[in-house]
DNA sequence: ATCGTCGTGCTAGTATACAAGTATGAATAT
DNA sequence: ATATTCATACTTGTATACTAGCACGACGAT
């Protein structure tokens, strides 16, 4: 094991222990700093944290609710692979209830709602051209919280959240190996014109399309860690 | 706090006690034997369980994150309110789904899967006969999850769980008033039927309406016990 | 050389003690 | 009678110590 790379932010003076290694130790994983398979272990968690074991414990369960890592008792815990079983119902789920969602948001947003949309694709084509593809990432995923949240449906994007960890690992794998970062983003524009001019079958069309793309092109991925992943079979 | 009349069945000797408590308060909450509004507190759980705080802590995580208690940091948990506005996401999210489930299985699912939903339903409707309502709200969720497993989508079921908690608690609270038990057994005897039939579009609109129908009749809950309630707004 | 035994060190699960902050109510001053 | 102060008890957050079970390697018997 090896936690000398840990990717560790400021921690928040409101925030406590427990939240602070929860959102460190998530982000780690997603960015694959530390890599399917690997060991961890609430010690040197904490050793690396420097705090005791009852908030890493705290994290520990929480990581394990959502499958990112595997806790075997009295052996050790580990870093869970990319499980594509997980993911191809990730995908089902989010096609599924985005498109429904896109429903609601072409029938009608708020004026100001649009514009938080528009300003997030703003701030996403600005990071994509000067090749900050950490900062893409993260307003890929905060575009789609908004437009849940636009549409009343903040709960919902949480639930996809609960089983979408191992999608975000893919989605950083594709972006760190260059795959299909400009087509998402050209993707983003469009969903956004067809919400505002309240296009719903385009908009649930380019939407449906979108999420389903996902797992396109991640035979590279696999050619190139095919230790990531389990349950492959494509 | 009063928790003389908690229910607690035996624990599993394989089950950890953080495990157990999970499970034991769970369902305690969602039976409303822990009342929206009443006070908790990890000592007195932890003696009322007779283990430490530590398992409990875990537990309370847990119970947080489905929505189910409020942590106030030093001052105090509380069992939630049943959110109103979860409770539409929840019933908006599983209509979708499951009707897109549905769509999967009239497709065709295996003679033994059918089987097996059948077998669940012949539970549920000598339980119900014999007036065993626990039994047949358990039965009610586990022919749900039975279908989604059918189809290859258990994350999907577990990620609906993770907002459904307080859709448990009304729809419990509806089979104890004696709202709607008989008809929702038929229901469910027709959406059977459409599988086995494999009448796509019936089966949709059957699941879709049998799902929505969890927010019908609940005024007369609200009457009841208003102070169970918030984000009532209708 | 091979197999079996046992000890050592690691793991996660649990118990307990302490820290820091909040609500409450009694005591006191006005 | 009312307002203020302050001690106290209770809350969750954190740290630490202990328990039980597994992996692994050294060592010895065969």
């Amino acid at each position: 094991m090896d936690l000398e790379k840990l990717i560790l932010e400021p921690k928040y003076s409101s925030e406590t222990i427990g939240d602070y290694s929860y959102r460190m130790l998530r982000r780690n994983i997603i960015c694959i700093i530390l890599k399917p398979g690997d060991s961890v272990s609430e010690n040197t968690v904490a050793a690396a944290l420097g705090s005791s074991r009852t908030p890493i414990r705290e994290t520990f369960s929480k990581l394990a609710a959502d499958g990112l890592i595997d806790v075997h008792p009295q052996r050790g815990t580990y870093i869970s692979l990319i499980d594509m079983k997980r993911v191809k119902e990730s995908v089902f789920m989010r096609a599924t209830l985005e498109e429904a969602v896109m429903r609601v948001a072409c029938a009608g947003i708020s004026e100001d709602q649009i514009f938080r949309l528009e300003a997030n694709f703003n701030q996403q084509s600005f990071c994509f051209n000067k090749g900050k593809m950490q900062e893409v990432f993260e307003l890929d995923n905060k575009m789609h919280e908004l437009l849940f949240e636009a549409c009343g449906m903040e709960h919902v994007w949480q639930a996809i959240l609960s089983i979408a960890a191992d999608s975000y690992r893919i989605r950083y794998l594709k972006l760190s190996a260059g795959v299909r970062g400009e087509e998402t983003i050209a993707e983003h524009l469009e969903i956004i014109r067809a919400i505002r001019e309240q296009d719903v079958e385009r908009g649930c069309r380019l939407m449906r399309d979108h999420v389903a793309k996902l797992d396109e092109d991640v035979e590279v991925l696999h050619r190139q860690h095919a230790d990531y992943f389990k349950n492959w079979e494509r």
